[in-house]
DNA sequence: ACTAATCGCTAAATCGAATTAGTTCAACTA
DNA sequence: TAGTTGAACTAATTCGATTTAGCGATTAGT
């Protein structure tokens, strides 16, 4: 009875079997505030949007809205690190339970993404983590304030860009400074695993210029700061590109010039592989010669030799709290991201 | 002068900017076959549409045509190699050629997408090189049959599915057979280099298990054949799970059963850098006591210790041709994709 | 008792492009 | 000269959902 002609149920197939008319059943299924639907008839839509399995058209929807319920988010051509992960687990979670979808695109900056992707999606947000590492234009003091609201004509530019009002623009905007910080402040866990360790003399080391400049600086200010609280001396910073013979000069200049240091925290993973790299060059190894321990877990630490010890952070929370201001909801307190060592070999 | 209201230009606004129908501009912008149109029309439209400024509106097209111009490529999340990205490249290149848009969606298998997202984006077709790994529903010989292809209610479970008629589905599915037969005829540059290296006695490291079985048996027959061909004994066979201290006895008991071996190919870099593991565990040195060849460029053969070398595959030429399989284009010839040896420590 | 507000629902417009079914006029055929 | 054909367009419909304007009936307010 009454089944659609050939495919799929329409608004309209649904109205028809539930004898009203099609607005009444978008109302109901919609739950449109201001729009009082006697139960006897809310029950009745229901009953046959169940019975035909009508699921809403997402792109007749899409015209109609202005912009799909999606968010997209896209992640640099970089490491991909635990956080991330987490993040995106977060994100895709709390998204789903409000009807959105998430959208994960990699290996693009946000500014260049494939021609027409913004316009075939339509997403209501653009996150972009990537921007939060890259410098700011205008950046006063030391929060996110990537305020480039100017006479942007194409979409996207900015770090994230909601679809809607400038309030979910800034919703998200402050969630971006918040991960970057939220990311940095783990700084912490690294160093005091470190000193439990009996190390005294710490080095950091960072990545040379690239997308990750910011929160490279970030990261330095919180080692600096945890260095202090933990009572130990201002750490030496090294920088590697990713060009291994100049890493491992580099890694015996500070060595020449601090020869206490016991142990490197790396900015992440990937500059940890680096400087074992470089180690290995100049036939040092961890953790006996020099203890190093990465940051943001990645995939390969388990492979490499000797293995990484590295930081493992979960930011579902985050993830949780971007997507509520990606979609305009109350972002509500900042939550905690836990964070812990995974030991293995390297230190 | 009718600069349209507010936002964007529609079709109706280049209407009556060139003062035609908006019939009439939808013939000239998509040279509609079966409609005449004057040289002086014509011209006037196109001329009013680029004053404007005009850009079809996507998700109205996608809504009138049931589907977006957009080919989703989902791809596991598995190790990517040098072959993925430059099928990529190859795939967007071709694409954007003929006005298509590429999605790629990474970590999802294709019968696993986050909920929603086909039919948010509707693509035209959906692709999907794992599952060419994967073993098929109907699979003769070795492969492990998890052939799970019962009462999918679901879109996308296939290989490829696309939008249109049967014809271009077969235009894809055509190709992920090539694209893994490919892919896997390259062990002859793999053996051949270790050859030219001095090696007679090569031994086969694959993965054990997992979505790479089919993708590793048909590595092996190619490897076999190419041995042959190359007056190679048989190669023993090493099969490595993700644990290294079981990939280092199983490396001690191929050594022990092989004494002669001087060389590994691995079926990826990934694999390739579990052997280098185990060698570390046994104190072997890659190439002195064991040389040892990826295969399909990773990101981080070069940091690794000895850095690792590998084969390096241009899948573009692959790309091209599943992106006119996928939009309904005629196929053409297979092309051949070139392949070489990226020569660093190891081997 | 008479106006005002509210409930419960519907008709119709709207979003932007593609497309079907014509319409008009001129040229050409029989 | 009537009839056919084709060129060059246009009006109107369609895709499927959302949303505004509004209608009749009931309830509340003074």
């Amino acid at each position: 009875m009454s089944i659609p002609s050939g495919s799929r149920a329409t608004l309209k197939d649904v109205a028809r079997e539930s004898g009203v008319s099609s607005a009444t059943v978008s109302f109901v299924l919609n739950r449109t505030s201001g729009q009082t639907i006697s139960a006897a008839t809310r029950e009745r839509v229901l009953a046959a949007a169940a019975r035909l399995g009508y699921t809403p058209h997402r792109i007749a929807r899409a015209l109609r809205e202005g912009t799909s319920r999606t968010v997209l988010l896209s992640t640099g051509s970089g490491p991909a690190g635990h956080s991330l992960e987490s993040f995106i687990d977060g994100l895709e979670t709390e998204l789903g339970e409000h009807g959105y979808t998430l959208l994960v695109v990699r290996g693009h900056r946000a500014g260049a993404l494939p021609a027409g992707l913004l316009e075939t999606i339509a997403p209501r947000a653009v996150l972009d983590p990537v921007s939060a590492y890259a410098p700011a234009a205008a950046d006063a003091g030391d929060g996110a304030g990537a305020a480039s609201d100017g006479a942007d004509a194409g979409d996207g530019a900015g770090g994230a860009s909601g679809g809607a009002g400038a309030a979910d623009r800034a919703g998200v905007a402050d969630w971006e400074g918040g991960w970057a910080h939220g990311l940095a402040a783990h700084s912490q866990t690294q160093l005091r695993y470190l000193v439990e360790q009996g190390h005294r003399e710490i080095a950091v080391a960072l990545p040379e210029g690239g997308p990750y400049a910011r929160l490279a600086a970030l990261r330095l200010d919180y080692a600096r700061t945890a260095a202090a609280e933990l009572g130990l001396p201002e750490p030496p910073v090294i920088r590697l590109g990713s060009d291994r013979a100049a890493a491992a000069a580099e890694l015996r200049g500070m060595r020449k010039k601090h020869p206490g240091v016991s142990a490197i925290a790396a900015f992440n993973d990937d500059v940890a592989f680096l400087v074992l790299g470089a180690m290995a060059d100049l036939e040092l190894e961890a953790p006996a010669d020099l203890a190093v321990i990465g940051f943001d877990e990645s995939r390969y630490g388990a492979l490499w030799r000797p293995a990484l010890t590295t930081v493992r952070i979960d930011a579902a929370a985050y993830g949780r709290r971007a997507a509520r201001g990606a979609i305009g909801l109350e972002l509500g307190e900042w939550p905690s991201s836990p964070s812990r060592v995974v030991r293995r070999e390297s230190a």
